[in-house]
DNA sequence: TGCTTTCGCTACGACTCGTAGCGTAATGCC
DNA sequence: GGCATTACGCTACGAGTCGTAGCGAAAGCA
């Protein structure tokens, strides 16, 4: 949200519903409407709130789009499919499954274009979506580590750097083939992706 | 553009001047404003023509983006550097500086955000740009090829399927590692990225 | 010279934006 | 219970943009 609710405070609190029907009624507008036609006029109306109270929470379209679309991911889980190339199948399938949807679609690309233009924005973005999600690439490794499957990582700063690269070519691959290129992220490109991924980095 | 100039056709002919000088003010207005507040009207008193001779030749401002941003990729180009790895380096780096320039940046992103509700607007952009740059793809394989870094491709679907599949990685990668993390495709980025693609691919 | 199409210009209604002002509702503190 | 404080719903507003229509002038072609 904008301004976090301080704890200590007096007066009328605000209503923590309001908050949930705010971002549900962004999501359902952006399924029906797309980036570009959704205003927030109509987002205040479709959760039965008044449009100031809206402006009381969110300073724009931006930072609320934002943070409707950031609770779309927050429901990748990494389970345990036996090696590390079947895990990451498995990621990288629930990733393509949400960028299927209409309102993860025109929302994540829409504010990542907004982002360009302006710092605080993308701070938002990488904090609550891309550094939340790197946890998967971090635990899929921790995991592999044990299974022998990677040897345990020494230099922290290379680990880093790896974690990064990685995350990169997944979100951007999976991105790039369900949004630019308009085909659908199934299992046979994923198979075929994770293959290049594993043996590209097992080789570095 | 949006309406092709018919050949042979009676009446005075459509000023190309204005074009470049339209598509060039589009340009800088993305750079200065940035997608959202890039307004028609702007872009026509930048250009020196009337609106109404803006909206002759595009719909809207998502095909004359489109065109404008088009225009950037149509410099990259794949000199002979010795070696597939080289060659891709080189490539890799041409495209990330192209989109280290704003106007690419702002642009780009916005329209592909755009596309996700408008299906003319997604094959202009893959007419336009993506199937146009496929091309580097293809080049650097046949020049492989003949180096002997690669077998003759043999199976042409299977063939089509690994060129999709590379254009994704590449260009996802390059794209989330500038637009998302914001971090840049710099020399030592590109050379690790490279060598986890070619290893990859190599394998498989 | 006529015919055709484009051009620049002005004006227009419709819409969205973000904010201000007001009275009311809900909570904490005394 | 009363009071201060904050959130809420509602209405209204000026500012800005949109995309289009209508006009006379300009630039080609036969």
């Amino acid at each position: 949200m904008q301004t976090r609710t301080p704890a200590g405070r007096t007066g009328r609190p605000r209503s923590a519903s309001a908050d949930a029907a705010i971002l549900a009624a962004t999501r359902q507008a952006l399924v029906e409407l797309g980036w570009s036609k959704l205003t927030l006029g109509d987002v205040a109306t479709r959760a039965g709130v008044a449009k100031t109270t809206l402006y009381r929470r969110w300073s724009g379209k931006n930072e609320l789009v934002v943070d409707a679309v950031a609770e779309l991911f927050d429901e990748l889980s990494l389970p345990d499919r036996g090696s590390l190339a079947a895990d990451m199948e498995g990621v990288v399938l629930q990733f393509a499954a949400i960028l299927a949807r209409p309102e993860a679609r025109s929302g994540l690309m829409a504010v990542v274009a907004e982002a360009t233009r302006d710092e605080a924005l993308r701070e938002r973005i990488r904090a609550s979506i891309v550094d939340r999600q790197k946890r998967l690439v971090l635990a899929g490794r921790a995991r592999a580590e044990e299974r022998g499957e990677l040897p345990p990582s020494t230099d922290p700063e290379e680990s880093a750097r790896t974690v990064d690269l990685i995350f990169d070519m997944v979100a951007g691959a999976v991105v790039h083939r369900t949004l630019v290129s308009a085909q659908p992220a199934d299992e046979e490109w994923v198979r075929a992706f994770t293959r290049v991924m594993l043996q590209g980095l097992a080789a570095a």
